[in-house]
RNA sequence: GGGCGAUUAGCUCAGCUGGUUAGAGUGUCUGUCUUACACACAGAAGGUCCGAGGUUCGAGUCCUCGAUCGCCCA
């Protein structure tokens, strides 16, 4: 074994030793529960980023425990079509060579998009491979393979004949960089510094005019109203009269509406219903006309007059220029307002009339409530659970189709000659009535988070009924970001229950974001991501994915910096040495390794295994109820600490003795459950390790680690608990420390020339037995009782009073007796403050009367213990101030 | 406007049924190449747990109010 880790060396043949194996496929056994996770699909010609990486951590390491707990395991992969975001990654490339998706037409254009998927889309699978991801790939799923796309045709249909779905001319967000629709969910809102116009509006056959004020004047051409509010003073004289609009010269009444409101603006509203939300229901209200003011391209049409055919953003110049012109513009003022902006693109986004698709959410929004407030599906964290009620207590309905070529196209037909339209699963050629094949599908895709909602079904084969979906749906865990619980979560459990009459997933684990080192959000137009794929070439894969999980729970944002992976290399490469130390060991022996019949006699074994024992304990703890944080902290202790720090050194002088076989036992012992603890975390060492280990025990017979069993502990283990082992280490470690101590205190350099004695009511002999262990760890000469101590120089004697025991520790020089008695009271102060605060409490009626008993036994022994402490330093002041 | 979260050591963060002297990583300072590991070892310094009330024998932890920062929804 090198002397440092090279993960290099290491991860690629791990992952293709797993994978030849077969070890991520799970085997269906009917008798048992399987656990089940399908992971987020990722867009197919996206690269990984730090969110991946997280997510995959998170994901593997709850899959690698459970397979390592024996359930059938299942980590179905995947990856989504990703309309949008793929169809301008396409045209892009196409942009480069001056050519556009209209030049080739729909079908062509489509088969570029299929070549890049074919060309790309196996690049993020290979990225989470390196990452460790221990999918089942014999099951991978892209939703726009055959099954997943059969599934969003049978899922639509079914709603479309339950009136679930609906087409309806309405107003809608619209992208004009996308050019498509788009969901509520995908407008960002910003705030942002704009201007607030301020417009004068005629009265007709009058001198008087109305000002309104808007943010947005060039959609002033599609006005057919203004409203005002009765209750308003100033404006109650106008209700009924019309003012004829600036430029276009339309006549427009005056409403009057409770909705407006008086206090912003000037308490005049220019109603434009064909292109603000709120209008839209207004016009409805009041049956006003609608005009829509964009073509397609997102350019003026023709009721824009002379403004047609300028882009959105140009007319607004336009039109503020031409009413300063014709006296109509006021004053501008600086406003701060919420601007929605397309979640892909960032364009600013415009309501517009348009015919669109909706899902009907309401109905299926209640059930999906419903399983979250009867506990049938927990969210983790909690908290998350009101900011899914707030959602689904707001929901609107949701505009599902998108005027883009990529995607699933939606699958209804109308007839040019009858007229009628046909909703169905399957392809069609004729007409159903009129048998006319003059038919035209409509154009539109469906919103891609509509595939994504199927993913928990569509992925194991619904809608039909295959063997997977018996046995494996309802999944586990959903884990994902938070920042998707509507987009995906939500749709998921809706669509879920709807199409399967099941919840789809019984657990769902949020995480939260992975930001740089300055708490920013990553992104590439900022210059600030990591790159998973770079982190994974300096520090590892096991290091990566131990970062991610360090120092975290769930639903909270976290930072990542080089430190962090530095601090996760680090344990990589101590888990390397210790192990490298062990395997050395183990080699000098021929030794059986039967770990159940395990039973040494040493304390130092008996303490390091009661240790790990109790830390298998917390671990399985902390794993189930989803603390994989403390769980990796519990261990990263344990083994750091007390395994390497204190055991391994502990035994150094036991291994010298060839006849110590215990040591060598209990070293593998610890080592194969360490081992089997970090897997989940850092699964490409640990397996390494484990081959390494196996051949060095058995060359015979050796099991995958991926495969072994995760340590629980079992009756047969409490056998082993040894707590008088523990207090005595305990006692050890005291003695060890403060001789440590007063070496640096009193600048000893670190050579073997001092004698130390001690003195103890209850341990005397336990501590004489480690006395070896002692006089190793602390680098002195010699330990013994202190009955040998009346021929020492006492000028030359520090004292030092510990919870069990005092020692007398001479020094080569003889000690200022000042600074003895200082160091001495100091201590004692202190103890008298604990002494105070503990006794205080103690004689406290109310205390005592209310306080649980083993509390207040606990605290009674400390007050003991502090008391005999103090007595003994005041002892010894007593003697060192006389003598 | 409504909701959620955060505020704990210089920095980054844990601390999940309220109970020792509040922890870790990292950084800083002092030593040490002690044959597993300098990606290491030994030791040290460093905190009014945002503020103010309250509940309780006991509060970083529970409640109320407030401050600052961030996020979500409208």
């Amino acid at each position: 074994m090198d002397k440092v880790y090279d993960s290099k060396l290491v991860e690629l043949n791990i992952y293709e030793y797993w994978m030849n194996s077969g070890y991520f496929t799970p085997e269906i056994d009917k008798t048992r529960k399987p656990f089940v996770i399908i992971m987020p699909p990722p867009n197919v010609t996206g690269e990984l980023h730090i969110g991946h990486a997280l997510t995959v951590a998170l994901e593997d390491l709850m899959v690698r425990w459970h397979r390592m707990k024996g359930d059938p395991t299942l980590f179905l992969p995947g990856s989504d079509h990703a309309g949008i975001a793929t169809q301008v990654v396409v045209e892009k490339s196409l942009a480069s060579q001056g050519i556009t998706r209209h030049d080739l037409g729909r079908e062509l254009f489509i088969n570029k998009v299929w070549e890049w998927v074919e060309l790309y889309g196996d690049r993020i699978y290979d990225q989470f491979k390196r990452l460790g991801a221990s999918c089942d790939w014999s099951r991978k799923s892209f939703t726009l393979d055959s099954v997943p796309s059969k599934a969003v045709r049978n899922t639509f249909v079914n709603l479309y004949n339950k009136g679930l779905i609906y087409r309806k001319d309405s107003i809608t967000n619209w992208c004009p960089r996308c050019l498509t629709a788009l969901s509520d969910l995908e407008v960002k809102y910003k705030d942002e510094k704009g201007n607030l116009y301020y417009i004068k509006y005629d009265i007709e056959n009058s001198d008087s005019h109305i000002v309104i004020a808007t943010t947005r004047p060039e959609t002033m051409l599609g006005d057919t109203a203004v409203a005002v509010n009765s209750k308003d003073e100033r404006y109650k004289k106008y209700i009924g009269k019309s003012v004829i609009l600036p430029i276009v010269g339309r006549r427009l009444n005056i409403i009057k509406d409770s909705i407006v409101d008086i206090e912003y603006g000037t308490g005049a509203l220019k109603v434009t219903p064909g292109h603000d939300p709120n209008d839209f229901i207004l016009g409805e209200k009041h049956k006003l006309e609608f005009i829509n003011l964009f073509d397609a391209n997102g350019k003026l049409n023709d009721n824009a007059g002379d403004f047609a055919g300028l882009s959105i953003k140009d007319s607004r110049n336009e039109i503020v220029k031409e009413l300063e012109k014709l006296g109509n513009l006021l004053k501008i003022e600086d406003i701060n307002h919420s601007v929605g902006h397309c979640d892909r693109c960032d364009e600013v986004v415009e309501p517009i009339i348009s015919k669109q698709w909706y899902v009907k959410v309401e109905p299926l929004a209640k059930k999906a409530r419903e399983v979250i407030t009867n506990g049938s599906i927990k969210i983790i964290p909690d908290r998350f659970s009101k900011i899914y009620f707030n959602w689904m207590d707001n929901i609107r309905d949701w505009c599902i189709s998108r005027q883009l070529w990529w995607g699933h196209r939606i699958p209804v037909w109308n007839c040019n000659d009858c007229n009628s339209t046909i909703v169905q699963i399957e392809d069609i050629e004729n007409c159903n009535k009129c048998y006319s094949n003059n038919l035209y599908q409509d154009p539109d895709v469906l919103d891609t988070w509509f595939s994504s909602g199927l993913w928990t079904h569509s992925t194991l084969g619904w809608p039909e009924n295959t063997e997977d979906l018996d046995y494996f749906y309802p999944s586990s865990v959903m884990e994902t970001g938070h920042d998707i619980l509507f987009f995906w979560v939500a749709r998921m459990i809706m669509l879920g229950i709807e199409n399967t009459g099941e919840i789809p997933f019984q657990d769902i684990y949020l995480h939260g974001l992975v930001r740089d080192p300055d708490g920013i959000k990553m992104s590439k137009s900022k210059g600030n991501v990591m790159d998973p794929l770079d982190l994974i070439d300096t520090y590892g894969a096991d290091a990566l994915r131990f970062a991610l999980t360090t120092g975290t729970s769930p639903g909270n944002d976290m930072r990542l910096n080089e430190q962090k992976m530095e601090s996760a290399r680090n344990f990589a490469n101590k888990l390397w040495n210790a192990s490298r130390f062990v395997i050395s060991n183990v080699n000098k022996y021929d030794l059986n390794y039967d770990f159940h019949s395990i039973n040494p006699s040493n304390t130092h074994d008996r303490w390091i295994i009661t240790r790990y024992l109790e830390t298998i304990k917390e671990v399985d703890r902390f794993f189930s109820s989803y603390q994989f944080s403390e769980a990796q902290k519990s261990i990263y202790d344990f083994f750091w600490t007390e395994f390497c720090d204190w055991y391994l050194e502990m035994i150094k002088i036991r291994l010298r003795n060839p006849g110590e076989k215990d040591a060598v036992l209990s070293l593998v012992y610890i080592l194969h459950g360490v081992l089997r603890l970090l897997h989940p975390f850092m699964p490409f060492i640990t397996e390494k390790i484990w081959q390494l280990l196996m051949k060095s025990i058995d060359s015979q017979k050796h099991q995958a680690l991926i495969t072994s069993s995760y340590p629980i502990f079992s009756e047969t283990d409490n056998k082993l608990i040894d707590n008088d082992s523990v207090k005595n280490i305990m006692i050890v470690i005291e003695i060890i420390r403060a001789i440590r101590n007063i070496k640096v205190d009193f600048r000893i350099q670190n050579i073997n020339n001092l004698d130390v004695y001690f003195k103890s009511d209850k341990f005397n002999e336990n501590i004489i037995k480690e006395k070896e262990t002692i006089i190793h760890m602390s680098k002195i000469r010699s330990f013994m009782n202190y009955e040998e101590f009346a021929s020492v120089s006492k000028e030359k004697t520090v004292s030092v009073v510990l919870s069990n025991c005092v020692l007398n520790i001479v020094l080569p020089n003889e000690v200022d007796i000042n600074i003895e008695i200082k160091r001495l009271e100091f201590e004692k102060q202190e103890l008298i403050s604990r002494e105070d605060g503990l006794s205080k409490r103690l004689n406290d009626n109310r205390f005592l009367s209310n306080a649980p008993q083993d509390i207040i036994d606990k605290e009674m022994e400390r007050l003991n213990s502090i008391i005999e402490r103090k007595n003994r330093i005041e002892d010894l002041l007593s003697k060192t101030i006389n003598s």
